[in-house]
DNA sequence: CCTTTCTAGGTAAGCGCTTTCCCGATTTAC
DNA sequence: GTAAATCGGGAAAGCGCTTACCTAGAAAGG
């Protein structure tokens, strides 16, 4: 590899001569020692050693982030919209998948801090597990102590500025909906009973049984992995354990699709005889058969906003920022009036 | 933040010793010492600097990829099997995203070569432009002469090792299940016109309807983006065009997915009045209604083998390495006979 | 014409780590 | 008892770059 020395001999000038060119210094350097350095830069392919110049500056400028799985629809509209805003402003982003280990969480926070990031972004439900995230906030809170910047993405209780869906007004709209179109006996497809996103959605939904009077009993909640194959079978176990069930509310449009497979596998009309509602919107929502009626959530701006809090050196006040980001409900064609 | 010395001063050796004890260097040190240093590690919260150890060995470890989009489904599960086989040797992966703009790809390489990675894999089709390649070839090549690896997938006309999909027989498939199913006009969406994965997949159509005495005339194809607006306003020029088509083959399921929604709009039967193909097999593809009949690509296969490829050191022999992966018709719901 | 002030460029000191080389202290062997 | 081998640990030389700081020559001022 081609060095910045190599250049500087090729050029017959100084390394600091090369860096200063290649760099845009302020220094002003001769037309003619600019055009030498440049054709040896051209000519030996040199382009600079990034870990040598982050070791030499101290600035940081690559922005790492955490998510459960970038594949997933739902983190991968976060990632785009964080993607967006991190190039635009000329950062690299360094994405690493916990698949939903808490522990591997942990690893990767300890991994970008060796990689002197500017931000750690960190994509995703929490989970209700103080030990967890005690470690957590102890990690984090050392990586801002040098500097670093953390932002959470629809989590609580984690140091540092926040973009938070409001997934119980989310929880709320969906049973104002089902209510509203009659129906008072559904089924809830939740995600994994710990995450901050399953509870939060829940509650939502359980408050707007209060206001009708009504209580979400535990049989007809089953909790699922946010996928669409614990989706299916959480709505085989709901409609076995309550066959007159008039509707199933999913937490999440992987399993609210899960939901529509199984349907369709019964026989049982979709939303004649059982309506279905998702949450997220995920841009599949509008292609599934019967399109999906389901809470909006504005993902990639929520990845963008978390990228620009980062961004933003906290102006000398330390109060942690929140963004809270709606939730709305999108009417498609799954959910109709109850009939049975 | 903490660094080697500061450990080294706090348990009172030298900060070789603190480097071998980390590192768990061959080197035996006294049990002792490790104690002490360990546990001024656990104080300190030290994490190396990262960058300063690829400094000081040679040691290239991290490797870089650049993906169309790593949102798009298909880069998704591609992305999902190359960070498995990463994860599983200790290997961080940096993902480019280059919004299919061929200047942006350039740059990356000479990014991802200047964070020394040990490998950069090139996700995504090529493009028919000499121009580009060349430009391409020359940077991989100043790579490979400082010991980097590369490694394309779906690509031809590029230098280093190379997963390829066999779209040619795809489209062959596609086709032949076309004709048997008695479709004899039929429209097709397909892709960019220079990318390489367009014309193969074509090629594979044109193949099967030169066996069937017939062509594919030039109105029949219309040239998407591979997204779903792209197959709505597509599918809408072919039926224009043509109002007798029996079929549309889609040359990805986005796209298909796109004519599904304007045909549905159109009140149009699929597959009694048109069939409708797509290729990929994406995994919304068994969720759209109908459901997708396509072609099945094992993406996150290619991802895995591209990573494999890349962290096998070429043992001496500089031969390329392209490995071959098949393609195979998914029979669903939205193709049938010809009716009209 | 000599001193002072700019300049453009070079010199060298790190950035934080690894690793070779070396040294003093034990062991082991003769 | 001495020479040789062994072993744990430290000193120091980089890795490739940036950036004060410095210097020689040119421009400016008197």
């Amino acid at each position: 590899m081609a060095t910045l020395a190599d250049v500087a001999r090729l050029a017959g000038v100084s390394p600091a001569t090369v860096s200063r060119i290649i760099n845009g210094s302020s220094k002003p350097v001769a037309e003619a020692l600019r055009e030498r350095v440049l054709a040896a830069v051209e000519e030996l392919q040199y382009v600079p050693n990034a870990h040598a110049q982050l070791l030499a500056r101290s600035h940081r400028s690559t922005i790492g982030v955490i998510v459960h799985d970038v594949s997933d629809p739902y983190f991968a509209e976060i990632t785009r919209g964080l993607q967006r805003v991190a190039t635009e402003n000329g950062r690299l982003v360094i994405i690493c998948n916990s698949y939903r280990n808490p522990d591997r969480e942990l690893e990767y926070v300890e991994l970008l801090r060796a990689h002197q990031v500017a931000a750690i972004i960190l994509a995703g439900s929490g989970y209700h597990d103080d030990a967890f995230t005690a470690k957590m906030n102890g990690k984090l809170r050392v990586y801002q102590a040098t500097g670093g910047r953390t932002v959470v993405i629809g989590r609580h209780d984690h140091v540092g500025d926040a973009v938070v869906p409001d997934n119980e007004k989310g929880g709320y709209l969906l049973g104002a909906e089902l209510y509203a179109l009659g129906h008072r006996r559904f089924g809830v497809i939740a995600g994994p009973e710990q995450m901050t996103t399953t509870t939060d959605r829940l509650a939502g939904l359980r408050r707007g049984a209060r206001e009708h009077g009504l209580r979400l009993p535990a049989r007809r909640i089953a909790y699922g992995d946010f996928d669409r194959a614990s989706g299916m079978t959480a709505a085989a176990a709901l409609l076995d354990a309550e066959p007159k069930l008039t509707a199933i509310a999913a937490l999440n449009d992987s399993m609210a699709i899960g939901a529509l497979a199984l349907l369709r596998s019964r026989g049982i009309a979709v939303p004649d005889e059982v309506s279905v509602v998702g949450f997220d919107d995920m841009p599949i929502a509008s292609d599934v058969t019967p399109t999906l009626t389901t809470i909006r959530l504005p993902l990639a701006d929520m990845g963008a906003c978390a990228v620009t809090l980062a961004l933003q050196s906290a102006e000398g006040d330390d109060a942690p920022r929140i963004v809270q980001v709606g939730a709305e409900l999108i009417r498609r064609e799954s959910a109709g009036p109850a009939r049975r």
